[in-house]
DNA sequence: TAGAGACTATGCTGCGCGTCATAGTATGGT
DNA sequence: ACCATACTATGACGCGCAGCATAGTCTCTA
């Protein structure tokens, strides 16, 4: 009957990576996060942490990725860079610059299992949802970018410096407890994609 | 007494860190993995674990700014910036795309302490080591632009997306265990750098 | 050459962890 | 009424961790 237990975990484990990371988030602290059944865990995920944060990046990833897409195609690509970026100020603002991108911290750290040794069979799996988040976010930009007649590559490089710039941007604000980064480079971002697109069409 | 193991030990939690980020770093896999002697972790870091991370981020900090500031003296911000960018792709590369920046692990994880809870007093400590280890680096790349002209303001904006950027962009590129993304980047910021002083001498 | 201070060796304590096992409860269909 | 299935509750196990304490060893100097 598909609960919405399992919503709330996968969420809560979402909730936790942004804010600690990876490794710092146990299963058990999830559950006390997000106030449901300690037992409920292993009936949900039956191959228990990684599975959790499997789906916990999965989800990540479309959280960003969705409201993107509709943005760019609607309102293009000047227009969906700033709520990008806007999205991001959000989420450190409302967290006093406590939270960041889950993404970015799988891509980060190395998944270490209960023997305390990296297990790189889970690694990889986990670093390839990052990857694939990423693609996709990317993916959008890109195809926002040549709507406004750039070449495929300058298109793929441009989208390429916009989310390494962002996601490095919001890890810079966390350790300043600042959003002026973000406001450093949204000017400069903004110019440059306006100046491109200008330089295409003359 | 000249102990070269203290040494050895804050390497190897620069090491580990960049590799696994800083909780799945214990005292006791530093030691393990730079062969020194246990018993000597509390000798030299009487204040623990946190002791060593701090001076670790110190470290990686310095490791970074003072080739970086030798060469945008001596050969201007377009040679420094060619030169960080190469830096950072020899350290993923040469590690399988498996080591990143520790400043931005510190930054983008939350440090719990052996009860399994964040601990905000020593958090904010490491936080304050990261935040002035990039604004040492943002100084040194201002400075460099402010030599060829440009505004105080358009060079803080600048030397943030550069940094924000290859910070970002190392991350992804161990997501995508390729340096594809470094490259583009590079480009970019390449062309936005000449530009922007041309335009300024204009 | 003897002693003091720097360094190393090793074991203990208490804790949280991920996983598994077992038992209990609720609910919907027949 | 019954029972299968979905879900929840709780405890045990073995592990690695950080921190601490105590005892042992080395080395430089007086």
């Amino acid at each position: 009957m598909r609960n919405e237990t399992r919503g709330r975990m996968v969420a809560g484990a979402v909730d936790l990576i942004r804010r600690r990371g990876l490794n710092a988030t146990s299963v058990r602290e999830v559950v006390r996060y997000t106030e449901t059944p300690r037992g409920s865990i292993a009936h949900h995920f039956p191959r228990g942490k990684q599975q959790l944060v499997e789906e916990a990046l999965i989800f990540a990833g479309r959280e960003v990725s969705e409201p993107l897409e509709k943005l760019v195609v609607q309102a293009g690509i000047v227009a969906g860079l700033r709520d990008f970026i806007d999205a991001w100020r959000s989420i450190l603002e409302q967290s006093n610059f406590e939270a960041g991108c889950p993404l970015l911290a799988v891509a980060v750290e190395q998944y270490v299992g209960d023997d305390g040794l990296p297990n790189p069979r889970i690694q990889d799996r986990l670093l390839e949802l990052v990857r694939v988040a990423f693609e996709d976010w990317q993916r959008i930009l890109s195809t926002g970018l040549r709507k406004e007649g750039l070449t495929p590559a300058k298109a793929r490089r441009l989208s390429a410096l916009i989310i390494s710039s962002v996601e490095g941007t919001v890890a810079l604000c966390r350790a300043a407890r600042s959003a002026q980064p973000l406001d450093d480079i949204r000017v400069e971002l903004e110019a440059l994609l306006v100046a491109s697109i200008a330089e295409k069409k003359a």
